[in-house]
Parts: structure tokens; sequence; C-alpha cells
RNA sequence: CCCGCAGUAGUGUAACGGUAGCAUAAGAGACUGUGGAUCUUUACGAGCGGGUUCGACUCCCGCCUGCGGGC
């Protein structure tokens, strides 16, 4: 299912593959989201030509709407997004985090508002991982109780119990099952570790997942709004408590200098809305740092956004040009901007992976950064 | 030419004889297991000239501009 391929000598940086029902892909990774079943503006075509390794969907909301019956009729979110390669189904764990969809997290389960029909519905987790075969993705997410900013110790500590809780409910109910009777296939499971920022917590957790034996490790509760030290120290603190042969995913990152330094502690697969929702806000990335192109001064630009990404987008189109489509609200500037993010992220990975099979990510890194962080923030 | 109505931020609009608000557009910031959402923040204004008044965007007069009607 995963092996490693390369071990980078001077990190914990490692290159690998994983094996899913569709096929390898290629570690480390990172997964554009695509909640509600599209990855917003990017066409799977164009991922799949770009080489995106693995998209990440998220199986609660596809169960409300389309719902699972459409899905299943279709054959599955493979089928029904016309994706070809591996998909992942995040839990709704996530949405524990929303005033607008927990009600309540107890053991039992989470309890969700259905934000189309206002419905609360209590939802264990052997439901989600049941919603998750049906789906038919191909790495499956444990469902977790992601600490709340503002919780104390206790309740931090008691939502790490309740994750752990439901990840051996989780685990129990997906061996249990094979996916036979849907799709043919197998599906991975991934445990998610949680543990706020608390040190001891982090570790214990790290230590619960890896001895749970999943196909994968997670650490989520991350990168919302805690100190990048903070979620740095989260992940070295877990990471020695995983297993090397298995794949770590760290939830929710992001951008190219979090993947980069991740990647580095040891950091497998990646996921965020990091670069879709920023094209969205017209913040591009270049590899001279990010730039925001809804500002005047691009007016008359005519260079590309970056001179040195051979996509599409920067092949062919100025930033004066695509200024002035975000400036008069033509839905197209999301589907260029959203496009080159996407794809310099992706593209920018890639050269991680191949700079550390050729034994040269630590030259990678720091010219990456030091280019990286030429322009800072466009300020 | 005459009569009437109206001139407030780039735009669209409030209120008031006593600190000129609001919305948008503009500038800046935030956003990392997705609301294309949202939030924070900055700057910008009384057509012109007189008069009354302690004090005028407000009342009065003239001019200018626009709209409507009449000749």
């Amino acid at each position: 299912m995963f092996k490693i391929k390369h071990a980078d000598s001077t990190t914990e940086a490692r290159t690998g593959e994983l094996k899913t029902a569709h096929g390898i892909a290629k570690t480390p990774f990172f997964m554009p989201v695509a909640t509600k079943l599209t990855v917003k503006h990017v066409t799977p075509m164009e991922l799949e030509e770009m080489d995106t390794q693995a998209i990440i969907t998220n199986a609660y909301i596809d169960s409300l709407r389309p719902g699972l019956d459409i899905i299943k009729k279709y054959g599955g979110v493979h089928k029904l997004m016309n994706f070809h390669r591996t998909i992942f189904s995040d839990s709704g764990g996530f949405q524990t985090l929303s005033d607008t969809f927990l009600q309540e997290a107890t053991d039992k389960g989470a309890k969700f508002t259905d934000p189309f029909s206002g419905v609360v519905k209590q939802h264990t987790p052997e439901q989600i991982i049941q919603i998750e075969r049906e789906l038919g993705s191909d790495v499956a997410m444990c469902l977790d109780h992601v600490p709340k900013k503002g919780m104390t110790a206790e309740q931090v500590a008691d939502a790490t119990r309740r994750t752990h809780l439901w990840a051996e409910r989780c685990k129990r109910y997906h061996d249990a099952h094979d996916n036979k009777d849907y799709y043919d296939r197998r599906q991975l499971l991934f445990g998610i570790a949680q543990g706020g920022l608390d040190k001891n917590l982090r570790e214990k957790s790290a230590e619960f997942m890896n001895k749970l034996d999943f196909d994968g490790v997670a650490m989520g509760g991350l990168c919302i709004g805690e100190k990048k030290e903070e979620m740095f120290n989260a992940v070295k603190w877990q990471i020695p408590h995983f297993s090397k042969d298995k794949p770590r995913y760290l939830m929710g990152v992001g951008s190219p200098e979090d993947i980069i330094e991740a990647v580095s502690l040891g950091v497998d697969c990646f996921d965020s809305i990091y670069p879709t929702q920023n094209a969205r806000h017209c913040h591009i990335f270049t590899s001279k740092g990010t730039i925001k192109l809804d500002r005047g001064k691009y007016r008359e630009d005519m260079s590309p956004l970056d001179p040195e990404c051979d996509c599409y987008v920067c092949k062919n189109f100025t930033r004066a040009y695509l200024h002035h489509l975000s400036r008069s609200f033509e839905w197209t500037h999301h589907r260029y901007l959203s496009y080159h993010n996407v794809y310099f992220v992706v593209k920018f990975v890639e050269r991680l992976r191949k700079a550390l099979d050729k034994g040269e990510f630590k030259d990678f890194k720091k010219e990456f950064l030091q280019e990286y962080k030429k322009m800072g923030k466009d300020r």
C-alpha cells in the first residue's frame, strides 16, 4: 500500500508511493480540496493534465447533496466527477469546528445541523464510515473531534479522548466490512491524531493512532489560527510516534512554505483550500512570493502572473488582463487564477519530489525559500 | 424667454438652524481538512457668490448646472 522510495539523508523527508484502488499516488503530494465534489473552478481534466496525484472531497457534505443514492447510482465519486485518480474523503470531522454545523459532540457521535434542511441529526463514527464506503473514495478519513480555539485544557483532553474512541470504532466498523458490496475494491482508512497544542496530548494521540494500525495517519486540528511555531511543534512531537512505513498526512496545509517545512519534518500528504481560496481573493502564488492581483498597481502590468511558471494562464495572459477580469466581476478570472494557483502548488510539490529523489532536497528547499521570500507578501 | 423642481464623497442616497450619516466604488489587512461568503480598517463630500444668525448643508437673494412644463 505504501512504500518508501527515497529517504533524505539530511532531514526526515522522504518520497514514496501510496497505492490505492485508483493507481499510485507519489508522495509527497498535495490534494486540492473538492468539497461538494468539485475543485472550485478547476476541471478534473486539468487536474489530471497537471498530474495531480490525489484530491479530497467531503463525505458528510456530499451525503447531504447530491446524496448517496445519486452517487451510488452513478457508480461512485470517481465516475460522477470523472476523475480517475486517487480520491480521499474527509469525514466531516472538520465541521465539528463550525457553529453552523455542530450542535453537540458526545461519545456517541457528532450532532450536525443539515444546513440545507435545518434538520439536526446524530452521526456516529460508524455511520460516517458507511457514508465513505458508499461514496467509493480510495481513502476514508476517521471521524474526529477537532478541539476549538478557546477550549480549556480539560475540554481539549476530552475532545482528544473522544477522537480516540471514535477512531477505534471507525477502524472496527471498517474492518468488519469490505467494499465488495458496492464497488468491488478495497478502501484505505486513515486515523487522525489530535491533542491541541499540548505536547503530552499530541504525543499520546500519535502513539494511540499508530497502534491502531491504520493505512495512514493524519495530524489534525492544526493551521486553524495557532502560531506557526505551535503548529510545527505539534508535528515534531507526533512524527516520531508514527511508524516510518505508513504515510503521514498533515491536514489543512497549505502554503508552499508550510508544505516544504512539513515535508522536511517527515510529512507525506497535504490538503488545503489555500490555493483555490487565495485565487478567489486574487492572491496569486509566484516563485517570488504572493502577489495581490486586484491591486491597482497591476492595471498596466503586461507581464505574466509568474514569469517562471509554464501553465496555460502564464503563457497566454498578462497580469493587466487578469486584473481587469477580476475588477470587472467576470467569473473567468476565478478559473484562470484558481488554475494557476493549483498548478503552482502541484508542480512545486512535484519539483520537491524530484529534488528528494536526486538527493538535492536541502539545496532545493534553501533556494525555493530564498526566492519565495524575496517579495514577501506583496507589501 | 418665463414658471416649477433639484443640486450633499467617484456613484447612489439620508438627516438636521448646532459633531454631515449610510450603501457602494477606492486604498490597506485577515482568511490554510472551502460560503465565490465574511470580518477589520483607511481616505474621500455641501455647485459658485453674497446675506440673515452666536452658529447655515439647512433660511433668504443672485448666478451656474440639470430635469420637467409653458411661450
